[in-house]
DNA sequence: CGTCACGTTGACGGGAGTCAAAAGTTGTGG
DNA sequence: CCACAACTTTTGACTCCCGTCAACGTGACG
């Protein structure tokens, strides 16, 4: 079963069954229900973890209280201590959003693996880089964009790595117990101002949602909320600066 | 000269002279005069960067013109093209902040250096994925700091990194040509706003800047701007201003 | 059916973005 | 050495987005 899981990760693709078998002899596998943490921030970072089934979200956290949600890992994604971090714990927590199953393994046997095959080295950054990347343009675009062009974008990223496709047409539905305080530290912003961009998007049929969940009614118009222009989305020449 | 360079690395430190030279034969070194660009977002990614001399400003652009600074580049830092980014090109511009030279290694070259050398491979995973906190972290404090708050903590961060020791006392001089718009890219807000902000620490006697160049004068009283209470809500015994 | 967390909506105020114009600096050329 | 031009920085006035506080509605669950 494990071994399954394994082999269809990106992340050890092209390893022979053998080499597979060394590292699922590292790991451990682990189960927590919708809610559980799975680390909190601060405590020692010393493992690495596979989600093996389930959604996990990773959030950081403030002094003064404010949440930011800076990633959902699904099934083939990895987190935890990649690196020794020198000597600091977690910088983030992370709680199971559903019943999640994930693999485990020590940070030191992991950078024996990596150390082992260069390849899965290359994979894990790659992988960290396009994270990277991804915060980074995340972090452009919060600075200038309105709160309700923040909502449609995190939506339509929801759907894109989530989104199943729905009941009726083109929907999009995703599925996945985000509480609006949730979308507000995906968004840098606050539950109400989450609600009223959603309650706005919902008059204009653009989106439907209810108790944590959120189906992307017209995928179009959201784009072009996200864009900026609720109007017409005319595809013109972006000038450079 | 170059091997100099390469064996003060971090992140070639512990190679033997006979690697060094190895990876020195595979680099090419070139410079930019200040403002010049080394290369913009788009371009084809097939080059990994080290900075020997100078700084550099990577920025990310949005299309309606918002231009964030996602890092700035001292010697003995590398950047570029790690990963192949799947065939997209440069993420970000980058250009020189003052007279700049740097080596240049095709991004292939790279990732064979990375698959003889893993505890390389381990290093630039180190370095990315402290990156990638940082990232997560500055975007944590922008979603709910003020502008204010943001400016000290950006400040205080070039201070540690590129801070030379004032004149007079516990100044500590940042001499670096960041304009106003920089700091703006940086922090998340306007020329206008970053201006204002750095006019009242001037004010305060908090700090002291002109054309491209701010001095810290009291770090203390900055550090608690970036708190949040520009007050002296100190744990104890520290006298009030 | 009661409780509780979550979601929605309204009112209010302040921070900060935008527009505009003046003041200060740097570099250039006469 | 001075004067001009171009850029950067600063300051002011105005507007509005959105964060905060508060009340109410709603679905989930024992």
């Amino acid at each position: 079963m494990r071994m399954k899981v394994l082999a269809n990760m990106p992340l050890f693709a092209g390893l022979t069954e053998e080499q597979l078998d060394g590292i699922d002899n590292r790991m451990i596998s682990l189960s927590w229900a919708e809610g559980e943490r799975l680390y909190g921030a601060g405590e020692s970072a010393d493992h690495l973890y596979v989600v093996a089934a389930g959604q996990v979200k990773a959030v950081q956290s403030t002094r003064d209280g404010q949440n930011t949600v800076v990633d959902v890992l699904a099934p083939g994604d990895f987190f935890g201590a990649i690196s020794g971090r020198g000597g600091l714990g977690y910088a983030e927590t992370v709680d199971a959003l559903v019943t999640t199953c994930a693999l485990r393994m020590d940070t030191d046997a992991f950078r024996q693996v990596l150390v082992e095959y260069p390849q899965v080295a290359l994979r894990v950054l790659d992988t960290v880089s396009a994270s990277l990347a991804a915060a980074r343009s995340t972090a452009s675009r919060h600075a200038a964009a309105t709160v309700a062009q923040r909502v449609a974008t995190t939506l339509l990223g929801l759907a894109d790595r989530f989104g199943q496709p729905g009941a009726s047409g083109n929907g999009m539905l995703i599925q996945l117990p985000l509480t609006r305080a949730d979308l507000a530290g995906m968004t840098g912003s606050t539950p109400e101002s989450v609600s009223r961009a959603m309650s706005r998007f919902r008059e204009e049929g653009v989106i439907d949602s209810g108790r944590r969940w959120t189906a992307i009614l017209d995928r179009e118009a959201l784009l072009s909320e996200a864009a900026g222009t609720s109007a017409e989305p005319v595809t013109d020449a972006s000038a450079a600066n």
